[in-house]
DNA sequence: GCCTGCGCCGATAACGTTGTCATATGGAAC
DNA sequence: GTTCCATATGACAACGTTATCGGCGCAGGC
């Protein structure tokens, strides 16, 4: 900058007040500065701008895994709000475990980035504290922050799955199994509340052997179908509490050469072409990124008020209901 | 900083020592110092730190769209290896639009990062030049950057679809249609090379109508295939030149009431569930962004040498075969 | 002719680090 | 006791911007 204010012949400030469309800079001026910019190659340096202004413009997400489609989803949703108010994007992913989740949000802090939106995977974010304190904005996705007040966007998690599994009673189904994430995981739980909610609503009482939570695995989703499977009394039906689990549980079913009326949380791609197709508790990750990143910038632009939890609705997208398998006689 | 100096009763440049594990600091002083710095809850200014030092620890990443699963895997590769180096990652999409890319990476360049990671949506770097000149290294991944010399790895985009096309050819196919994207782009011709080259080598000359190039939509790809299907000497089988087209093509198949021997380039999550199974080419994003990746951080080592093309070898992955009907009577 | 106000521009001081060099301190060697 | 070296610490400049403020020229009103 030193050298495009010699090449123009003018001060330092002069060529600061072009490259920011400053007003008070002859055109005649202007122009010179300008032409002595592109000449030379410069480029402002944002890091030193950022360091006199304080402000970044940039935002850090941090999620579980920007590989899954649920969260790359959500992440070009946060994306694009971002570039409509001019700032950059950190992402990246936690894996699932606190103390990565902590070093990439405090990694992003050190950067100064303006707000945060964090997919927790962490129980207990009171070391966001001191940050909160110096001005970064956070906004939590998909499960609550933990001991810490701040706003958060989630779906309906036990609703959704309240209304899934309803959606198999209604239809007919009276043995229906639960395989869902482990249960640790906030959404787990919650959605595994639903599945009990509804089963109790229902006056049935599944057998302990029909649930099971753990992180998704091949074998696991295989034991648990053969074990629902096995007897007089197998199950007709089972909910999937993510969509990992759905796949495995696919996969497993298609190699067991056994089918089951099903219904998982969270939309597949190509699930309206399997057959027989699978209705699904389909959130929307575009629409709760979309949602949390423009809350992010409300706070950022100053908005006050009481910390918000947003919770969105999740529609049950029916595909193949026919394919349900009316309970067979017998019961 | 200064007021961690305050209060621990010490020097700026000694708190920088302890911050940075410099050498050289009495364990005694070192203590006191890192009591200030959690009593006053302080973390060092990166981008202060970045403004010094020159290098900031960062890459970013330039991708079509972080929403797509392709570039969504490939972006957790870069990310794991960037994680591997001490490096966060910026990630933007250009949703295929030149002017967008040029934007972010710019944007990118004026961050400072060391280094980027870019999947062309341009056809002219050249604005990169000043850029490079000035230190940053680039690696182009999936396309080879435009009017420069510059790291690239590539998929063999046209021998794998020579593969997936003999591969309908050996089962008996002598009418295979295509479609594909926009010719513009770099992968959608030369994988129409790829077919055109398969088709000639079996001495088979396609009819026009049995090739369609252009960006995907549902409505142009329901009409390409009637077109192929209509007649007394129908295509029996069809490769889709992405993973777009082909679930577009999978959909109107099914809207329509008809099969098709298909063939894909890039793999599905569930293709392996659907009935006929598909069989694609694949390639392997994860791979290619690790590639890119460690060629990138090579290059900020400081390895010279002139630029690399790699070009990695896809993957015929066969699925339900013996779905693939024979070429029927009459011809 | 002098003062006032306004528009353009420049000098200088920050922003929060780290690199360089100087200084203090203490012990070992003579 | 003096010299010397090593080690711990500090003062200060520098990184590349932007904010503040002041100066300078020029037009207009008395």
């Amino acid at each position: 900058m030193k050298d495009v204010a010699a090449r123009a012949g003018v001060a330092l400030k002069t060529v600061s007040r072009v490259v920011n469309d400053e007003p008070g800079v002859t055109p005649g001026t202007a122009e010179r500065v300008r032409a002595a910019i592109e000449a030379l190659g410069f480029r402002r340096n944002d890091s030193a701008r950022v360091l006199r202004k304080g402000q970044t413009a940039s935002i850090g997400l941090v999620l579980e895994d920007i590989g899954d489609p649920f969260y790359s989803a959500l992440s070009r949703a946060v994306e694009d709000v971002a570039h409509r108010h001019g700032s950059l994007l950190f992402t990246g992913s936690s894996d699932e475990d606190p103390l990565r989740e902590r070093e990439l949000t405090l990694a992003f802090c050190a950067r100064r980035v303006d707000g945060l939106i964090i997919i927790p995977a962490s129980a207990d974010h009171t070391y966001l504290l001191p940050e909160i304190a110096a001005g970064v904005a956070a906004v939590f996705v998909d499960r609550p922050a933990g001991m810490i007040d701040a706003d958060v966007v989630l779906s309906d998690n036990t609703g959704g799955t309240h209304q899934g599994v309803r959606h198999l009673i209604e239809h007919g189904h009276r043995r229906i199994g639960y395989i869902g994430d482990d249960p640790g995981i906030y959404t787990a739980a919650l959605r595994h509340r639903g599945y009990t909610g509804a089963m109790a609503e229902a006056g049935l009482s599944p057998r302990e052997a029909w649930t099971v939570m753990a992180p998704p695995d091949p074998a696991r989703v295989r034991e648990a179908l053969t074990v629902m499977l096995a007897g007089p009394d197998p199950v007709t039906a089972l909910f999937c509490g993510n969509n990992r689990v759905t796949v495995l549980a696919l996969r497993e079913l298609a190699a067991l050469g056994r089918t089951l009326s099903l219904v998982g949380f969270d939309d597949l791609e190509l699930a309206d072409l399997l057959t027989p197709g699978i209705t699904v508790v389909a959130q929307d990750p575009a629409e709760m990124g979309r949602i949390a990143a423009e809350l992010l910038f409300r706070r950022l632009a100053g908005e006050g008020g009481p910390a918000q939890r947003i919770e969105l609705v999740t529609r049950l997208v029916e595909r193949g209901s026919g394919e349900i398998t009316p309970e067979p006689p017998g019961n």
